[in-house]
DNA sequence: GTCTATACAATGATAGAC
DNA sequence: GTCTATCATTGTATAGAC
């Protein structure tokens, strides 16, 4: 327990990334001001500005949180007993987990038409890739599920809580929560299928 | 011929809700702003504002083409030979067409925390959602063409351009350029088999 | 390490000339 | 209809006190 990310006696430098990826995510990049990171993270606008000389420096902060995240992930994925494929699936739905969160915050940033978080986004799907094509073997069935889970983590992240989050509301109209088990066995069938291009 | 979108005849409020999508879908959000729609579409500042009297106004305009185009492309989709989710797939790909970028535009919006950039994606889904399981039967497997066709349209909107659009560059190491067919026909073999959940 | 005060550019918007 | 000021506000960043 040297740094854990939310206690109160963590980093101020960790601290500041969290609210700056929580404000990306759930506020968007142009609300992500630099008073707005420092009110959330609890310092002042110039408190922030020593740890972070300037904006690029804090964004390139959650670049390399993420790149950290990704490594570890990938690392998880291929010793996943359940297989690359269900890992993979699991994981992009809206969990509310660490990667997720960074995942979002510099997806938020790369439509800000930031180039190093496009090129951060692009390396980790190429490793999320590759471990996954080297379970399935076919590069389209490979293509699908990257985009199913592209489709989860993002698309989710449009609709961050149901703006009326209007509990015992009849679930049966409308499409949300994305039941993750049945897609996985469907994928699962389809893995098995002998599929012939 | 009356009033293309393109063309320099075209009306100035077109002409200004073009380049304001185009920026958003380009450059992001926050690049998006007065001065840079009002140059884009060959205005001034004053000559947008005379048009479109708040950026609230501006952005009504880009919803309302959305949802026309929207309701134009469930009755397509409805009547299409191919069948809807063939349709679906291959007008998710980044085609350049109008429905593609409204909807990337709206995105952008949507991600910035416009509520009603929220509601306008959330409707469009649900038609699309609709038109699909009236096809398909199964609200899974649905729900998976649907995830497949976000990740299509957005996933390729972080992207928007390979920065080096290098020719002749290696296809084989990198993920690139979905393949759209090759997926259509995973789907369709998806549709055919007895899937049981 | 953290704060307040301040400089400077850019943004959304108004007023009024042509 | 379109333009050129102009203004209030906000965003990034610097300087220097504590």
């Amino acid at each position: 327990m040297t740094d854990n990310a939310k206690t109160p006696a963590a980093g101020t430098r960790e601290r500041i990334l969290d609210a700056f990826e929580t404000l990306l995510s759930e506020c968007g990049e142009r609300a992500a001001t630099l008073e707005a990171v420092a009110a959330a993270a609890g310092v002042s606008k110039g408190g922030l500005l020593y740890h972070f000389g300037t904006k690029d420096a804090l964004i390139e902060g959650v670049l390399g949180r993420l790149e950290t995240m990704v490594a570890l992930d990938i690392a998880q994925i291929r010793s996943s007993e359940a297989g690359p494929v269900a890992h993979l699936i699991r994981t992009s739905a809206p969990t509310g987990n660490n990667l997720d969160r960074a995942l979002v915050a510099v997806s938020r940033l790369a439509q800000a038409s930031n180039s190093r978080a496009r090129q951060a986004l692009r390396s980790a799907n190429d490793a999320w890739y590759q471990a996954v094509l080297e379970t399935v073997g076919d590069p389209v069935l490979t293509r699908t599920i990257m985009l199913i889970s592209d489709g989860l983590c993002y698309g989710s992240a449009f609709f961050p809580t149901e703006d009326p989050p209007r509990k015992g509301a009849q679930d049966a109209a409308r499409p949300q929560s994305p039941d993750v088990e049945g897609i996985i066995a469907l994928l699962e069938t389809l893995t098995a299928i002998p599929y012939r291009p």
